[in-house]
DNA sequence: GGTTTCATGTAACTAGTTACATGATTTA
DNA sequence: TAAATCATGTAACTAGTTACATGAAACC
């Protein structure tokens, strides 16, 4: 459901194309969420099926024609709806956690290899939403749409410090089984 | 793919019934997988069609038969190969990150409330991964599948203290701006 | 001349969820 | 006597992935 949610949010805040709503899942609305421009697409399909958005067709010259999708009331009633319902605990689920519990059927230097490349996308990770919180310099006075903007920002370099830290934990205490096993 | 595998990596430790298997994925393997009954079930009739793992069925008395399955060779290839597959990062779903972003269309009160339940159902989760800790009393002596577990289990004990932080954060954020409002 | 950007989609597939179904035994 | 445990499954649905398709313009 909460794809549906993820794009009313983001055309409540301006509206948009399916291309630059799928834009977005790789930047701002990607640190939460993410989709691919096929489900996108879909789900607006949906959504105006729905009456939940509504389109006006642009045409353009040398571009093909795009459909700026907007908000509809019914949308912004079901998502103020949607807001306040209890959500549950997202299910675990974590590939590198099934290898690591396998470890001992796979190659350890290899598995260490791919826990350090690991590490390094989440550094990446985190250096982007570090530099996106530059953006929010005083955070302690911010209110409204830049508050919750602000706090999402902050759960996701949570989230890739958290990830960055296992993995040395872990990159750490398989190196010291790989070194004693390894004369 | 991952599911079929964490299935492979629990009777790889040990052979097991579909429904003792469901069970893991409430406990151990639920640290870093989850999976429904009825996942498992469909899952494991299908590692049986491809060949990898073998199953006997145990009459008992008073219940219903069961069937006991364990990894095959072929099972065993198959997970030693994939799990020195490279693995991409898992795409972030975090749908309260959906409904924090579109607060404004909610009620803050409820929102806040909302937090403050899931850092507590955080709290419970750390507080179980920290009882399961107290199995592991030496960490740096740890070798093979018992240090692979431990490595496992300190992912979710970090995951789970993140999301406490980052609801903590939240809450406060968000109170401070409710207080603003509310006189 | 090749890649990236803009802009839309269809089709087939895999994975996960929800609801329903059965039935004896043990425990509170 | 009601609920939980053991043990298996089917069916229908929703969500997400992967592959394919089109076509002009801008940029290098």
């Amino acid at each position: 459901m909460a794809l549906e949610h993820a794009i009313m949010v983001s055309l409540g805040e301006r509206p948009g194309t399916g291309y630059e709503i799928a834009q977005q899942f790789d930047r701002s609305i990607g640190h939460f969420w993410s989709a691919t421009h096929q489900q996108v697409y879909r789900t607006l399909k949906k959504l105006h099926a729905d009456g939940f958005v509504a389109f006006e067709t642009v045409e353009q010259d040398g571009r093909p024609d795009k459909k700026v999708y907007q908000l509809s009331d019914a949308g912004r009633e079901a998502l103020a709806k949607w807001v306040i319902t209890p959500t549950p605990l997202t299910p675990l689920r974590d590939e590198l956690g099934v290898k690591l519990r396998g470890a001992e059927h796979g190659d350890l230097g290899t598995i260490i290899t791919e826990l350090e490349a690991h590490r390094d996308l989440y550094r990446r990770q985190l250096a982007m939403y570090e530099g996106f919180a530059l953006d929010y310099p005083d955070p302690e006075s911010l209110t409204g749409r830049r508050l919750h903007q602000y706090l999402v920002l902050r759960g996701g370099i949570r989230g890739a410090q958290s990830a960055i830290d296992w993995c040395d934990e872990v990159v750490d205490g398989l190196g010291r089984e790989y070194r004693a096993t390894h004369i």
